[in-house]
RNA sequence: GGGCGAGUAGCUCAAUCGGAUAGAGCAUCAGCCUUCUAAGCUGAGGGUUGUGGGUUCGAUUCCCGCCUCGCCCA
């Protein structure tokens, strides 16, 4: 509702603007009062002309006004200090709109759209930094279908990278086990209920540590990771099966561990297949016929096949068609015939890709430019749906994948280097719209609060105490596994619930405990703005008060509540909305409060297209969050349960069941479920 | 050395394209459960927005210098 009626008042604004001044402006800045009392939207635009039109601001306002004359569903403009003007909305009416709508309008022509997000390297458990990740991911995804596009969801796996090979030297070399006896290992964890990722999470690190533990064999080791990567990545031997073994293992405890937070994947595209499918030479023959790859003759790069990175001048090289070297640049940079030693290497001198070069083509895939596709197979089954993963041979029955209109990478900001040189790969190759729809969703890591460290019993040096927070480190071991978390987090809210609710089945409370424990961590990891480092404590994580899911639900269990006693339902109070003149109760002497939940909850679908727009989830988990604030105040001032007035309390009843419709939208969007009870 | 990001209340974070009195939560203190769930609500204290300039009707926001921290690249 509030975002159909700011179009229209924009356009009547610039039909004022064209009449009055003959002035055709890009933007039209339309803000949202600080408070309510100045009414629903407010307009600086004034300011802003009274340069152009040698006026006083104040005067131009006025002119404005007078000239606006009367909008369908606004009651008033204003001017108001020294020259803003304030639109008031015909709050009955407004009121009315919002209890019969809530539906998003879906798009005219919908986009195909791919979010990749996880994309853990499967040799370790999952920790607090990959679930920042995945939420992340997974809240946007829910937004985009929300907006009606069709969206794949892709959980890239590096399955034959470095990180999977120390693990598989660490099972060969340091626990002396083979391809069968692994086999028996699994079957033993399995039997003793451990997890696998737990396993490869301790192995992981002791196998970091071995390879520098004795100097004199230093090199060796560091040969022997070298040559169990090649194995991996050639494929057809024991190293290699050892690999696709464990590293299969993890992932499906990957996939099983973020299921718990409602997180599902249509697939799993795996590096391997990348590798065998020979996607690269198909991107490589692409890359140097459009000259995006040269080849270097001299300089540190000599025997590389290098590509010029993003926003450097090239001064080497073959010729390519692109825009002009502009002159600052021209000047700045050194102008000399030596080779450009700064280039990005895509193809090493001794003949091997680096991961940029193969996340190139895989790229080309994504947007189906490639020309080859993988084959795939079933490989998890979620009560809806089937997750798909890459193979080499694959089984009939798979939908199509690839072939998207828009992509998002959801990857930390640590990769935004590589990731700026794909885009630029694309670019260079003339996908200029793909590279345009091409998003680096990135986001900061998750790190620990010193404190946090101590409390898990890791040695934290003097250096690292006086730090405000320390990076995690899969390498090191050191971090908080998702799993122990999510464990946690139920516990203590599982202890609640059974002292609040000993009357409900154990079921039941288990339910609710789960419900909550995901509704804390999910918000708790969307609240902060993506580029803002989250230093990781526990006592933040576990808070279940003030700014978290739970107060969110708890707003939405109160709205039940009320409905049960009531004895109407929500939909049949929005539908009793219609027969009352709202108006009456929306201003004026004992309405406080109940006005700023309709305007806020009119507001939702503005706050998902924003959301969108800037791929920030941050700013509907605060919108709901707000929402909630509002209705706790509502609630307080206004007893509804025994109002006399019967028609005041079918405006209060609307108002709370605007506000559960609202906010279970909302938290739907964010992967949180609200329950009946808590 | 180059690139990116950050610095806002005791702490953790917001602040939409440059707008009205810089807002929340936590923590502290003082209150509110025989009335719809107190995982809640009300109130109080708490700010030279790192620093120095500039741009203008107006700067946390834009520009320049400096300081501090983090990450990435060689």
């Amino acid at each position: 509702m509030y975002s159909e009626l700011q179009k229209k008042l924009e356009e009547r604004l610039r039909a004022v603007l064209r009449s009055q001044y003959q002035i055709e402006p890009e933007k039209i800045v339309i803000e949202q009062p600080p408070e309510v009392a100045f009414g629903e939207y407010a307009l600086p635009l004034a300011f802003e002309l009274a340069r152009k039109l040698r006026k006083a601001p104040r005067k131009i306002a006025e002119e404005i006004v007078a000239a606006l004359g009367s909008v369908e569903g606004f009651i008033a403009f204003e001017v108001a200090g020294a020259g803003y003007i304030n639109a008031r909305l015909d709050r009955g009416l407004a009121a009315h709109t919002v209890a019969a709508g809530g539906e998003v309008p879906a798009p005219e022509q919908p986009i195909h759209s791919l979010v990749e997000h996880t994309s853990i390297n499967p040799n370790k458990a999952a920790h607090v930094g990959h679930l920042r990740n995945a939420i992340l991911g997974d809240t946007f995804v829910r937004l985009l279908r929300a907006a009606g596009q069709k969206v794949d969801v892709q959980n890239y796996i590096d399955n034959t990278g470095v990180q999977v090979a120390d693990v598989v030297v660490g099972l060969m070399h340091l626990e002396g086990l083979t391809l069968s006896s692994i086999e028996a290992l699994m079957q033993r964890l399995a039997a003793e209920g451990r997890r696998i990722d737990y396993y490869c999470w301790d192995l992981y690190a002791k196998t970091s540590q071995w390879y520098e533990a004795d100097p004199a064999q230093k090199e060796a080791r560091r040969k022997l990771r070298l040559d169990t990567l090649h194995a991996i990545e050639h494929g057809g031997n024991e190293t290699a099966e050892i690999a696709e073994i464990i590293s299969t293992a993890v992932l499906r405890r990957h996939v099983e561990t973020m299921l718990r937070l409602g997180i599902e994947y249509d697939l799993l595209p795996r590096e391997s297949e990348i590798l065998h499918l020979h996607f690269w030479d198909m991107a490589f023959e692409q890359l140097k016929d459009k000259g995006v790859l040269y080849f270097e003759t001299e300089g540190k790069n000599k025997g590389c096949w290098v590509m010029t990175r993003p926003g450097a001048v090239r001064n080497s090289g073959t010729d390519r068609t692109g825009e002009p070297l502009r002159e600052e640049n021209a000047e700045s940079s050194d102008a000399s015939d030596g080779p450009d030693e700064d280039a990005k290497v895509i193809v090493r001198s001794n003949g091997t890709v680096t991961y940029v070069g193969k996340d190139i083509a895989y790229h080309l895939w994504k947007f189906g430019l490639l020309g080859r596709d993988f084959a795939y197979r079933r490989f998890f089954d979620y009560p809806n749906h089937t997750c798909w993963i890459s193979a080499a041979t694959g089984e009939p029955g798979h939908p199509h994948f690839g072939g998207a209109q828009a992509i998002y990478n959801v990857i930390d900001s640590r990769q935004s280097d590589p990731q700026a040189n794909v885009i630029e790969a694309l670019r260079g190759l003339g996908y200029t719209d793909q590279a345009a729809h091409y998003t680096h969703f990135s986001y900061e890591m998750v790190a620990l609060t010193p404190r946090c460290a101590l409390e898990l019993g890791y040695e934290v040096s003097e250096e690292d105490r006086a730090r405000p927070y320390i990076e995690v480190s899969g390498r090191k071991g050191f971090g908080v596994k998702a799993d122990d978390l999510i464990d946690k987090l139920i516990a203590a809210t599982r202890s609640e619930v059974d002292s609040r609710h000993p009357e409900l089945a154990t079921a039941e409370r288990e339910a609710i405990a789960k419900a909550i424990a995901v509704g804390a961590l999910r918000y708790f990891m969307l609240r902060y703005t993506r580029n803002t480092v989250i230093a990781f404590d526990f006592k933040d994580a576990l808070s279940f008060e003030g700014e978290t899911g739970p107060y969110l639900q708890y707003a939405v269990v109160r709205t039940r509540s009320i409905f049960r006693k009531a004895g109407i339902t929500p939909d049949e109070a929005l539908a009793d909305a219609a027969s009352i003149d709202a108006a009456p109760y929306l201003s004026g002497e004992g309405s406080e409060g109940i006005w700023e939940v309709w305007l806020r909850a009119a507001k939702t679908t503005l706050l998902l297209d924003q959301c969108i727009q800037t791929a920030e989830p941050a700013y509907l988990a605060k919108h709901a969050f707000q929402l909630a604030q509002d209705f706790s105040n509502f609630y307080r001032r206004h007893h509804i349960l025994t109002e006399e007035d019967p028609a005041r309390k079918k405006l209060l009843l609307a108002t709370a069941a605007v506000t559960q419709r609202e906010l279970i939208r909302s938290l739907s969007w964010l992967g949180i479920d609200a329950p009946e009870a808590m």
